[in-house]
DNA sequence: TAATTATTTGCAACTTTGTTGCAAACCTAT
DNA sequence: ATAGGTTTGCAACAAAGTTGCAAATAATTA
């Protein structure tokens, strides 16, 4: 398996060929913007806010290419958004069972107090919740805040 | 028992004792925002976000009161914030056992996608989470969409 | 009750975050 | 290589949130 190796991306062929194919599948055209925000994604392990990307991609792209883009990912199930205590939107890679309009993240979501990092933990699956009567559940988000692993 | 009728409220006189009450025992001068304010979260039976608080007073306080009146209460214990999953920061009375830095809100949340309402399930406890190794809980928000029993 | 002191308010000015329309640039398919 | 559809960047705007400070109000003291 060949390597690429610019001052730029630490991402084997393999990597850039998964990004490009996540794009392609969900018909998608494959722009600078759209790899480069998927590939903040992949590498970095945890959520992100439009911010971070913001910051991380420099100037090179528009604010509003950043929304736009953040949008376009979450419609086509490519990533998923997380609500925290704080209210800042943060948003993560789906598995690969989600798709357009058909989201299945199911998991709970960790933010760190100390760290600020937000975690998917994949392995904890959302609790039941009983309701009471007459409420119809389509959707349940559990956000625990506290102290992570590295912290 | 006496009940005041003006036409701006529907409170009877114990209701306006509590809400005094409940400012001076957080050691918070009584003032007409605050008053106005910890009323309509009183009345409303459900979550406000700043823009409710700032349509149902009309002109009457500056945006920047509010604000401050918000952050003031959650501060000390009078109302909680829950994060919804369209990242609008709601607000919701506290029960009595809330202190100064210190809230007590286990319940789980339920935002209506019909009417928007946001409701405090009181009876319904947050759930246990069984998070990985080296991960310290000290905030659950459990976040529930779908159908209230009204829509 | 009146004067004094401490707190809160409103305003102005500003920053950050998010939205929209449109022409130029870019990607894809032929 | 070209044509057609899509995406981007820019400009202009709207909404949300923050800060400093002087004036107004509430609490305390005399
Ligand atoms: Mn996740
Ligand atoms: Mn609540
Ligand atoms: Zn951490
Ligand atoms: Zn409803």
């Amino acid at each position: 398996m060949a390597t690429l190796h610019n001052k730029f991306c630490n991402f084997t062929s393999m990597d850039m060929l998964s990004i490009d194919h996540i794009l392609k599948r969900n018909q998608l055209s494959v722009t600078d913007s759209r790899k480069k925000i998927l590939e903040l994604f992949k590498e970095h392990n945890g959520a992100l806010a439009h911010n971070d990307i913001e910051k991380k991609t420099g100037e090179k792209f528009d604010r509003v290419t950043i929304y736009r883009t953040l949008q376009t990912f979450v419609e086509k199930g490519i990533i998923h958004t997380i609500p925290t205590p704080d209210n800042s939107v943060r948003y993560a890679l789906c598995k690969d069972e989600c798709s357009k309009g058909h989201h299945h993240d199911n998991h709970v979501h960790f933010v760190c107090d100390i760290c600020n990092v937000t975690y998917c933990l994949d392995s904890v699956v959302t609790p039941e919740v009983n309701l009471p009567q007459g409420f119809k559940p389509s959707l349940i988000d559990v956000v625990v805040t506290g102290r992570c692993k590295n912290c």
